[in-house]
DNA sequence: GCGACAG
DNA sequence: ATCTTGTCGC
């Protein structure tokens, strides 16, 4: 089990820290980003999440690695750092990123595509957390958010599958779709990422949902980063101690 | 100036 | 994201 470390380990090159100049790096990072269909056969697909221990002062990034036929899962990581940054809308990159790319790194192998939480391309700049992550590894991933960041779009109905395009407000742009992963659930958002286009990422998700509201990728690694399993286990023990 | 605002 | 119990609906 040789773990890889080839992910940039300052994604950010000579960033001075500030707001501003994050958001100068995003535009011309934001450049970068492949929105053409560009990814291997799928063998491997990774999930990456974060999470926070200690009130926040430890961000936790957890990664999972599944077989993209079965769903098996082959691998798992979980870096834990000190959060350097607070969060700011926009700017979730600056401060998941590192940790996301060490536990990258300590998967047993390289994935052919990664599910990231939050957006790619559906961001002011074009530049979510999941581009972001696409351009420093050059990797195939795609966003998976719950919520709006920006743009509009229609209703759409409420049958497992059901989707309507994400445009910009302003300039009418389609940057991703609203995605119904399940029959009455809230909607996900669902944006490119790298190397993927936008009416493939949702077919992608689509893909790897089976009996939940996100895609066994995210899931899995959202458990992991948030700890699910613990907290469930803790509560019910104090629970029943009573 | 006012509202919106991933995790 | 995280802190948190029971509760309403499919």
């Amino acid at each position: 089990m040789s773990e890889n470390s080839q992910y940039p380990t300052a994604p950010f090159g000579d960033w001075d820290g500030s707001p501003a100049a994050a958001r100068a790096m995003q535009q011309s990072l934001a450049a970068q980003v492949n929105l053409q269909d560009d990814f291997p056969p799928l063998r491997l697909i990774a999930g990456v999440d974060v999470g926070f221990e200690d009130g926040g002062t430890i961000t936790r990034a957890a990664a999972v690695l599944l077989d993209a036929d079965t769903l098996e899962l082959v691998g798992s990581s979980l870096a834990r750092v000190p959060t350097n940054m607070p969060y700011i809308p926009g700017l979730l990159s600056f401060r998941e990123l590192p940790a996301v790319l060490q536990a990258l790194g300590e998967l047993p192998a390289v994935p052919d595509l990664i599910f990231s939480d939050g957006h790619g391309i559906a961001h002011p700049r074009r530049l979510g957390i999941a581009a972001h992550l696409g351009v420093v590894t050059g990797l195939p991933t795609i966003g998976v958010a719950k919520k709006l960041l920006t743009g509009a779009h229609d209703e759409l109905d409420l049958a497992r599958g059901a989707q309507v395009e994400l445009r910009d407000k302003k300039t009418g742009e389609v940057i991703g779709c609203v995605l119904r992963s399940k029959d009455k659930v809230r909607p996900l958002i669902i944006s490119p990422g790298n190397r993927v286009s936008i009416v493939t990422a949702p077919q992608l998700v689509m893909r790897y949902v089976t009996r939940y509201r996100l895609p066994e990728p995210t899931r899995l690694a959202d458990r992991l980063a948030s700890r699910r399993e613990e907290k469930a286990a803790a509560r019910r023990l104090s629970g029943a101690a009573k």
